[in-house]
DNA sequence: GTCTATAGAAGGATAGAC
DNA sequence: GTCTATCCTTCTATAGAC
């Protein structure tokens, strides 16, 4: 494959940054140093500074991980084996990264959901996105921000215990209740 | 009651403007502005600096959560409807306050979770406490972080919507498995 | 389009008068 | 124990050489 050019590079820096420990933290001097890039060229490739590299960073990443999580569901025969892989896939990745490649948007989505009106809606967008890819799996949005809201919180409680055991309850809830008769 | 202390005054407005937009973008000099306190009583009372007053504010508004959730949590009769309450209670409050007042701790917990271990372990101390409450109310561990995995899943969900939808959802999600028999 | 240097504001922390 | 002034670092952003 090709190199990836400078404008990349500091997308996927910043989105490691992100991540791992969020928006405010996060400086572009060290997204540049991470990127190895010079300090100059961020602003000749985000004219609009760190808003505009933030939230590039937030749609690319969320459809990167709906990819992911989509591709891991697709690989099932169904619907409760499907969620058991995603959740069980999530708690794998967590432990094998020292808890760190969790959820890339949720920290940034919530720092910027009372503060910053343009980021805030960008990751209104992508959690759209994903409860759509949801929706056409599991039947109806009802169950889909179910599912999803069980996958983020999991994300949260499994990082600051340094544990998979919310994963894989949340995941246990989850399939349960995606493949159960819809409420009237 | 009597008036509020300084000390006193510092914690609650840290807490509060942790919630609304997490650790790091949170300054002390927005602190003791928004407390009304002169700068240097901060380091008088706090000679830790912001990570003693963040481990101290994790703490306080973790019980204060906790005792919030139970309080609404023991005023029904069964499980399926405590848990109803809570989720239709934590739905009304983002409501109410335009999606400010969620989870005291969650952004500042993802934030931490990688890049501070005296606070990664301060919110998972209190993750630990929420969860052995709920275990003492809905019987084992399991159920327990799933639960929690949903509520906090969904305060993530309703503040970047801006809709108390995955809330409900998810609410009616932790019922359901909640009064469930647990799995072999 | 790449890169260096720096401006101007805000960050955490400290000293010391009162 | 209250409060002011300040230190040094880091932040975002810009200017301008190459």
């Amino acid at each position: 494959m090709a190199a990836p050019s400078t404008r990349d590079r500091i997308l996927t820096a910043t989105g490691e940054l992100f991540r791992r420990q969020g928006y405010a933290a996060t400086g572009l001097k060290s997204v540049v140093s991470e990127a190895r890039a010079p300090f100059g060229s961020l602003y000749h490739h985000f004219p609009g500074g760190k808003q505009q590299l933030a939230s590039e960073v937030i749609h690319a990443s969320g459809a990167y991980f709906q990819a992911l999580v989509c591709a891991v569901y697709d690989e099932q025969a169904d619907t409760a084996a499907a969620i058991d892989a995603v959740f069980a896939g999530a708690a794998d990745t967590l432990a094998a990264t020292d808890y760190e490649d969790a959820c890339p948007i949720t920290t940034v989505a919530l720092e910027v959901a009372s503060t910053d009106e343009v980021l805030r809606r960008a990751t209104a967008e992508v959690f759209e996105s994903w409860t759509g890819a949801l929706v056409e799996r599991v039947g109806d949005r009802d169950r889909a921000l179910a599912v999803l809201s069980a996958l983020e919180g999991a994300f949260v409680l499994c990082r600051a215990l340094r544990s998979t055991e919310p994963m894989l309850a949340a995941g246990r809830m989850a399939a349960a209740h995606a493949t159960r008769a819809p409420a009237a």
